[in-house]
DNA sequence: AAAAAATAGTTGCGCCCGCTACAAAAATGT
DNA sequence: ACATTTTTGTAGCGGGCGCAACTATTTTTT
């Protein structure tokens, strides 16, 4: 034992990300929005008023992929933006009355998600291997920053 | 302390997946596939003849999905495919000369993005991780199969 | 105060992926 | 043997995402 043990963190990774796009977007899909959508939704209903750019930040995710999500959240009713006094740059966005029953939803989903893969798991196990997941994605997005930094020129 | 702490696995799973996918696409820019085809590169590379069926359930990928890959892999002359000769659905899948340095890269990405993602973990802990990520993704692919039969009736 | 750099957000492009519906070839039932 | 069902692989469609290049507005330099 103890031989060298080839590791497949990545598959995993993978293989549970489509997973859980599945789920997702068969828990929702007697609403207008689906996985592209659903972080933003839930981090606006407790966090009214944030900007691409914060919400950017809180999931690693493209500028530029958030714009659309905006923009397909803006179509169907479900936000309102509002420009920033200050900073004539920055929009400031809001659930719309529309979106309470899919944020509802959503918030349903996800305990259910957790629940269903949470099953004969300890509740230890469980904390360990998020800390461990997010310490991981730390590490990469370092490198994945510096590398761009060189890339650019510093 | 032990407050109801909100559990964010999907959202590190996701974060982890997207950086995942940058990582690989830029170790492997210079060649002529990125993130989409490199896991079943590397997977042909120690199972010559596997078929598309084979590789859909061990990555828990679409058929369809799959198929398009291995055109993209054909395309770029990487892989040769030779028809099962007792049954003529099936066709078996080998790498080309011509892909074997890319198989090799792939390795040396993969390395290096285990020793980035694990820097300051202990070894036990990434283990715990790998085996618990591995027994979520089951529980989710359970629940996600239970939902596709009683779609389809049966 | 003018020039340069940083910041917030956008547009166009292409890759990756699942879904639905389909065709062809076994396998199974009667 | 023939009809039905299952299995393997495809085609078309649309969603989700990062990247490069861009605009508009601040902030920082000089």
């Amino acid at each position: 034992m103890c031989e060298h043990w080839f590791p497949e963190m990545g598959r995993w990774v993978s293989i549970f990300d489509r997973l859980m796009k599945m789920y997702y977007d068969r828990g929702l899909s007697e609403f207008e929005i689906g996985w592209g959508q659903q972080f933003y939704v839930e981090y606006l209903y407790t966090h009214p008023g944030a900007t691409s750019q914060e919400m950017a930040e809180r999931f690693r995710v493209d500028r530029a992929t958030l714009t659309k999500t905006i923009k397909k959240l803006g179509e169907v009713g479900y936000i309102r933006v509002a420009g920033d006094e200050k900073d004539r740059r920055v929009k400031h966005l809001y659930l719309t009355e529309k979106a309470i029953p899919a944020a509802e939803r959503i918030k349903t989903v996800h305990a259910d998600f957790y629940e269903t893969l949470s099953r004969d798991i300890p509740r230890e196990e469980l904390a360990l291997t998020e800390r461990t997941l997010q310490r991981m994605a730390d590490n990469i997005n370092q490198k994945v920053w510096h590398r761009m930094e060189e890339h650019h020129g510093k």
